[in-house]
DNA sequence: ACCTCAAACATTTTT
DNA sequence: TGTTTGAGGT
């Protein structure tokens, strides 16, 4: 058996084996970062330390899904089976449930999602009687979590005069009355938002030094992924746990700091020092990733930042094609432009889908690309946007379920008190709600006590309620008795939620009901993998809040082209990129403007976007785009400007008029003459989108095309040599297959495959 | 209380 | 372009 440290390179080894004492490693881009922490822990763990005393935070549930399995290929299931792995908020909502009770909250508290939040605001705001236009929701929700997130309570917030002065300025003096009320009304809900997960557990530990004590003694070994886009909760969070040890790894790399707007603080790397002067350090500078050309280019990008770490990525990797830059006449052509070029790779390289992945700047923008793909009969799987778990439906039901574990869960309650509608409305719902305040109790409790308050009510809708209470006490006690499956599927059917739906026979209705569907088998699926003691309803809810699709398994999804944000691609790679949308006011986005901090990090991001690709990298650009339902002009990015001439080229595309017979949409292609192309003719010729330069049209194809004949021996640059078995087709459509030693039988379209006689 | 239709509105990026 | 909100009718 090999050393299992063999795979890595001296400073990658340096990162893995280096195990006592603070270290901070600054990955670049491509460079093994997922690897070095894959084989650190281990290393740990063959060193005989003990699963159970490392904690590991990345950036998403599949990054640590997958590095749990990597790790238990190389040193047994067994050993691994009691590490900590996960996001910071699905690892602190853990231990936040475990020691609920010293936070006056139940264990089986509710997680809000944002737009939980953001429609507590609202009512709120209602109830206050505000005006919401100076009180926008989604402004005041994101100022809400900033404050959170930089540790700034309600009552530091009323303490602090400059901040009030902020509010006076901003004509906004009610500000922190909504906070105070938004944190009351979470508590009494038994819910908790995205940040109170870092800030409660920051409490906790602060408060309760036993709990602190218990939990240093417990992660010896903390290792952070993503450290540059952490906040200053968490780093606040992770300084506590870590001060008893100073075992602590985080691995970071600046030029890829993306998340300023929700608090990264690259300060955190900068602090590290401080907090730990002696510390060590390790650069992985090399990039196993992509070709010589794109670590090239993207450095030219990222050395137009002031703010960085000194760092040079470099790469033994070959030079490979040039990047091309395209620019189309719409956002249309452009999906056109994309899918075509797909097509033609796939045809070309005997390519898989998976292979390729579409990147934009904002979600939007998948429309029209989904739509190009569509027509073309490419599958794709598009992540973001509405995630399974916000879809209208799912909420829905999901909403019983939560109101089911925790009855005071407000949100989940106005949900669903009048869906299905059952004659209460929204007179009721405010009535019930006034009196709520006024007792100050949840609203689940004025329900269950109707008749000992003074509520202005009328009788038959009273009776409504009540039935809607006792219809849901039963589900409460169901749900602590039976199987999880059991409970779900009785709740939609008793609800009536299964039967509307059912009965919908219109397209959306009929998604819905799959969907529902969906939903109740992901129940059973979670019930027959779980533990015996943990197959309950209340176990399933315990996590669905901090669920992304991405952590979705992949089963449906074999070979697929990606859609994804720039943001989601984070830590992904693939072979075959696109980069789609570079116009100003969109890649750089409008909001950044021309502050220098927010360009620098929209300039972070595009260096993110063009490191992702492996071997070539697409970017491209409308002219005019439709946005809001009318059609903007857009000029061309200033990050293109930026890249340097040298591993660049461009071209205009001119599509035929919106036709869109497949046969008919191949792209016109005419090669715009540039600096860099004119002077660089010699340059390694790129596979091209165009007919021009087909394998039809070389010397090779002509040859191969008219000449090939059954029983040759042929080569092929992927597949090496082969025997030509039978030729079919006619024309442009001939066909031959081909038999390539240690690979296998393949069909190769001739048009498209480059081979050589041999002989 | 509920339904329907027209007008207004909206888009960074995410746990 | 799609979704959400508010007015008005039943």
């Amino acid at each position: 058996m090999n050393n299992y440290l063999d795979n890595l390179n001296s400073e990658q080894r340096k990162a893995a084996t280096h195990i006592e004492g603070p270290i901070m490693v600054i990955a670049g881009a491509g460079s093994g970062k997922t690897r070095v922490l894959t084989y650190r822990i281990a290393h740990l763990l063959k060193q005989g330390v003990s699963a159970f005393n490392i904690l590991s935070l990345t950036f998403t549930n599949k990054a640590a899904k997958e590095m749990q399995n990597r790790i238990e290929e190389i040193v047994g299931e067994s050993k691994a089976i009691n590490l900590w792995m996960g996001t910071f908020h699905s690892t602190f909502s853990k231990i936040l449930r475990f020691e609920s009770e010293r936070l006056n909250y139940p264990t089986n508290f509710t997680i809000y999602d944002t737009d939980d939040s953001k429609s507590l605001i609202k009512t709120i705001i209602k109830e206050l009687g505000l005006d919401k236009e100076i009180y926008k929701p989604s402004f005041i929700r994101n100022k809400i979590s900033s404050l959170k997130n930089n540790f700034i309570t309600v009552e530091k917030y009323k303490n602090s005069l400059e901040l009030n002065q902020q509010d006076k300025i901003a004509k906004r003096t009610d500000f922190g009355k909504i906070y105070q009320i938004y944190t009351k009304r979470c508590e009494k809900a038994a819910a908790m938002d995205f940040d109170d997960l870092l800030l409660k557990t920051y409490q906790l530990l602060e408060n309760h030094s036993d709990i602190l004590l218990k939990y240093q003694k417990k992660f010896k070994y903390i290792l952070i992924d993503e450290y540059q886009d952490t906040n200053h909760i968490q780093y606040l969070i992770i300084k506590k746990l870590a001060a008893l040890n100073e075992n602590i790894c985080i691995v970071g790399d600046d030029a890829q700091s993306i998340y300023a707007f929700r608090g990264a603080n690259i300060q955190n790397i900068l602090n590290f020092k401080i907090d730990y002067p002696d510390y060590t350090t390790c650069k992985l500078e090399q990039n196993y990733r992509s070709t010589s050309t794109i670590v090239n280019a993207a450095n030219s990008i990222i050395k137009h930042n002031e703010k960085q770490i000194k760092k040079v990525v470099w790469t033994k990797n070959k030079t490979g094609d040039k990047i091309l830059i395209t620019n189309t006449s719409s956002d249309n052509d452009e999906g056109r432009l994309v899918a075509n070029t797909i097509i033609e790779i796939q045809k070309q390289n005997q390519e898989n889908y998976k292979n390729f992945a579409i990147l934009y700047r904002t979600n939007a923008q998948s429309r029209a690309l989904e739509e190009s793909l569509r027509k073309r009969n490419i599958s794709y799987k598009i992540y973001g946007g509405i995630s399974f778990y916000q879809r209208k439906e799912i909420k829905d039901l999901l909403a019983y379920y939560r109101l089911c574990i925790n009855p005071n869960d407000e949100e989940a309650f106005k949900r669903i008190i009048n869906y299905p509608t059952r004659g209460i409305g929204t007179t009721t719902i405010q009535n019930l709600n006034i009196a709520a305040n006024r007792y100050e109790k949840s609203i689940w409790e004025i329900i269950n006590n109707l008749d000992d308050i003074d509520i202005k009510i009328n009788q038959g809708t009273k009776n409504k309620i009540q039935e809607f209470a006792t219809m849901i006490n039963n589900f409460i006690i169901n749900a602590t008795q039976k199987n999880a499956y059991h409970t779900a599927e009785e709740i939609a059917k008793e609800t009536g939620v299964f039967n509307k739906l059912y009965t919908d026979k219109s397209p959306e209705g009929v998604s819905k009901f799959e969907n529902i569907q969906e939903l109740l088998n992901g129940i059973k699926d979670f019930e027959k993998n779980a533990d015996l003691g943990s197959n309950k309803l209340a176990d399933f809810m315990q996590d669905v809040a901090l669920l992304t699709d991405q952590d979705e398994e992949t089963k449906y999804d074999t070979n697929k082209v990606t859609l994804m944000t720039v943001h989601a691609a984070k830590g992904l790679e693939f072979p075959y990129v696109f980069v789609v949308g570079l116009e100003e006011n969109l890649f750089p986005s409008m909001m950044s403007g021309e502050n220098q901090e927010s360009l620098e990090e929209e300039r972070r991001l595009f260096y993110v976007a063009i490191t992702r690709a492996k071997i070539r990298l697409f970017l491209s650009y409308a002219k005019t785009r439709f946005k809001w339902g009318q059609f903007t002009e857009s000029k061309m990015s200033r990050f293109l400007n930026e890249l340097d001439e040298e591993y660049i080229e461009k071209q205009e595309i001119f599509l035929e008029k919106k036709d869109y017979k497949p046969y008919k949409i191949y792209p016109k292609v005419k090669l715009v003459k540039t600096k860099s192309y004119s002077n660089n003719l010699k340059s390694i010729p790129s596979k091209k989108l165009t007919k021009v330069n087909t394998v039809e049209n070389t010397e090779i194809g002509r040859n191969t095309l008219n000449k090939i004949r059954n029983g040759m021996e042929v080569k092929h640059n992927k597949f090496g040599k082969g025997k030509v078995l039978n030729i079919s087709g006619e024309g442009s459509n001939k066909k031959a297959t081909v038999f390539f030693n240690g690979i296998g039988q393949k069909n190769l379209l001739l048009k498209f495959a480059r081979l050589e006689i041999l002989s």
